[in-house]
DNA sequence: CGTTAGTTTGACGGCACTCAAAAGTTGTGG
DNA sequence: CCACAACTTTTGAGTGCCGTCAAACTAACG
């Protein structure tokens, strides 16, 4: 588990930046991987140039063959209903995967739309799969990494308030993007209200009205898409599904 | 169901009897898996004697050791918050899994108790994940269903409105129970009113009231737990989040 | 500077929750 | 078999949250 990547040999540093060097290996791939398991890994994981915003990274009904890591920028995974209806499943952030979901039956369910441009790992399925079975600790770490997607992704429906999702979701991003930047309850999100709203099945009406209201009672800063959490304690109470009294202070 | 033997310590033939002839086998492990998978999997399946009804399979935060498949009855997963408010994340019915959710971090995060009273298979994680290894099908196959139960599960969700959740729930449990109950479009439901609010998020006042109403209007028939779907096109309907008008025949 | 998309604010209405109580069902013991 | 208790389900009345409709306001971009 020691930083391998830090202080070795350069001697070949192509391959070093394919994981070795990447700021999210111990992410994405952490743990029980032997050096030998990341060497192996280097060869079959590819890297995407830059992803503009507004691209497709792959869309529903596509047929699955990799998975994606996001290494930077921000990707939304959405469908639509048949009544044209827009439902926004869930924001992909640096250092997180996407595409697990589409093991069964091999076609992606979900639309995966760049939001803020960056750029992805590709890991092809077929030959993760084949090298999972030489190295138990990648086969238990795909494994783990599913299951953690898994639980994770069905906190947009935990809380009964729209308050408290709202405060939910606000706390899920902070930690999410205080791991690869450094944030101290500071940040940006890196996309809009109305998908914020559809993905907590809200209308941007009601999404706006609330955020100003955490706003005037102090509990949190708003400029536009930057995010100032102020305080924690009683956002926290939020979140927990307390009710949200006028401001504390004048 | 199956008649099986009860007694997992029997020579060749009855081995048999753990998967290869279970009526469930098509279901849990199907299609790529070959007769030599199948015989290493008798070796470590075990068989529950009958689970009655009120008893725990497993508790949250329970080390995770194995996999579960439901042979008959019924068993619901749950959680308690901090405030002790119950909240329902779903119910397994006969030929389906759970348990994968805990794969990380090897605790379970729900509780599993038994709704109505049957028995499941016990299928150990480390045994599985060792033998998978060799099998390249049964790995897929296991990538594949928790892929699959990953997708389902956020079926609760779906839905605006109260009515139109109440009808994608009659619909899936319907559909989950006639693979192993001929139903004709009638069937029990082995969950409470409760328990089935719960887990739609609805207070069971509301779900009452829809039910009630959606029987009035003719598209379904209700006694205790008995259901009937009278009218599919108009349920139908409802489920796509079309509003229910008044009884059409009188 | 004009256009456009995104966000905010206001007014209003309906759906679903809460509180409350009746009606029905199940289980237990006399 | 009946009585009684405990629980589940149903029904009713009132309220509040959140969605819809509509309009003003604010960046962002050419």
């Amino acid at each position: 588990m020691g930083a391998h990547a830090e202080s070795s040999t350069a001697s070949v540093p192509a391959l070093r930046h394919a994981c070795g060097l990447c700021s999210l290996q111990e992410w994405c791939w952490p743990a029980e991987l032997e050096e030998s398991d990341l060497d192996r890994l280097h060869a079959i994981v590819r890297r995407s140039g830059l992803l503009p915003a507004g691209r497709h990274l792959f869309r529903a009904n596509d047929r699955f063959t990799a998975i994606y890591a996001v290494r930077s920028g921000c990707i939304k995974t959405y469908n639509t209903d048949p009544g044209g209806h827009e439902q926004v499943h869930g924001f992909h952030l640096p250092g997180e995967l996407l595409g697990f979901d589409a093991v069964y039956p091999e076609r992606h369910h979900f639309n995966a739309l760049i939001l803020k441009a960056g750029s992805v790992c590709i890991v092809p399925y077929r030959d993760i799969a084949e090298l999972s079975r030489q190295f138990p600790g990648l086969q238990n770490r795909i494994l783990a990494l599913m299951s953690h997607d898994f639980s994770r992704q069905q906190m947009c429906a935990e809380g009964s308030g729209a308050t408290q999702r709202i405060a939910i979701f606000l706390f899920d991003v902070e930690e999410r993007l205080r791991r690869h930047y450094y944030s101290d309850y500071e940040f940006d999100l890196p996309m809009s209200r109305e998908d914020i709203a559809n993905y907590l099945r809200l209308s941007p009406e009601t999404m706006s009205r609330l955020i100003s209201k955490l706003q005037q009672s102090g509990v949190i800063r708003v400029n536009r898409r930057h995010i100032r959490l102020l305080d924690i304690a009683r956002l926290s109470l939020v979140a927990q599904g307390a009710h949200l009294d006028r401001k504390p202070v004048q």
